[in-house]
DNA sequence: CCTACCGATCGGTAGG
DNA sequence: CCTACCGATCGGTAGG
């Protein structure tokens, strides 16, 4: 959060990002237009252009610096657990209030797989694998035994779980009684904490 | 399967569907025009307006037709099992069809939450509600104990299951070693069970 | 960084 | 169901 003191430049830039990155996620890209994003970011249409060459370009830019990755893997890296049951609840509470901050968080994943075909996402995925390799120390080098499972298995179940959380929860949303899904992150993880732990003494 | 012979009308409202279905799960409702799905209908763009009203009439039209609840539910709750172990990996079996068949299957889905907000998803799941609850029955019925799981978590935790899969695999694919993925399916399948049986007995 | 403009394309309609 | 058209808006650029 060192927030150094930025060019008029810079600072134009910045605020382009943020209206096109808001913009984006409410509405789609196509359904962004460029004049919209400046007026957004209070710049005329044409200055847009001294920052970005192109309207994907843009977006791509977006992608890189919004997507989940940057924001998310480091929070779990960084929760505290010295059991493996006390890390995935102290990482799933912080999934979900990074989720709440930004409620739009997976829709850039959305647009990327939906508007681009996911062409750009090899690209994004490889910045992230050394943080997921950390994840997966993690769950390795923490005391606990866990049921012999291929760690990607276990790396895709983990992630797959706020997947699961957040789109059953738009899809679902107010169809349930809602006493009844109050604590539906605590059941999905307590599905995946027993699915992952062997047998032996746990509840 | 039953064809029924269609009016000339309504073939050409089948294909106008079936045109504009495909062409919004590639490139998103923003992204596709009237022209395009006019072309792809081979009809002209006025055409159109005699079947639908308005572009967004259409995809409405298209999502409460094709939306995954049609075709997977019900294959869902067909899939044989005389156990709640054999059920779930019939129903996952079917599920993967389903989803190799048309591979954008969920993009329906994401095209209504980021283009359109979710404002359409209440309709479409007050129609499901039949199907998730003839689901659930089937869980409660079939021989073989449960753990002690409120009902929508467990229906959350089965659905989110596929979620997880295509989501992640399109996240990660090509990302890890190929051999590490091949059963990444029957890995998640795993840890559900485990996740959702009773500790005792079960391996 | 803005003004003023480009050609192309958009959703939709009138009229037959 | 098509032809021909509407006004509006699109992404992008030249020129200063």
């Amino acid at each position: 959060m060192a927030n150094e003191p930025l060019t008029r430049g810079e600072r134009t830039r910045q605020d382009l990002m943020e209206a096109a990155y808001r913009l984006f996620i409410e509405q789609g890209y196509h359904g962004t237009s460029m004049r919209q994003i400046a007026e957004e970011a209070e710049l005329a249409l044409g200055g847009i252009y001294n920052h970005f060459s192109a309207k994907e370009a843009l977006f791509v830019t977006i992608l890189d610096a919004y997507h989940p990755y940057h924001d998310i893997l480091p929070a779990l890296n960084e929760a505290p657990g010295e059991t493996i049951e006390a890390f995935v609840h102290a990482a799933a509470d912080r999934m979900v209030s990074a989720l709440e901050d930004r409620p739009g968080f997976f829709n850039l994943i959305f647009i990327e797989i939906v508007e681009f075909e996911g062409r750009h996402l090899p690209t994004i995925f490889n910045q992230a694998v050394p943080q997921l390799e950390a994840l997966l120390q993690r769950f390795q080098q923490t005391p606990g035994a866990l049921r012999p499972l291929p760690l990607p298995v276990l790396l895709r179940a983990f992630v797959g779980l706020f997947f699961s959380y957040t789109l059953t929860e738009v899809l679902m949303a107010g169809s349930f009684p809602p006493d009844y899904q109050e604590d539906a992150l605590e059941g999905l993880l307590d599905i995946f904490l027993h699915g992952i732990l062997p047998s032996t003494g746990h509840a």
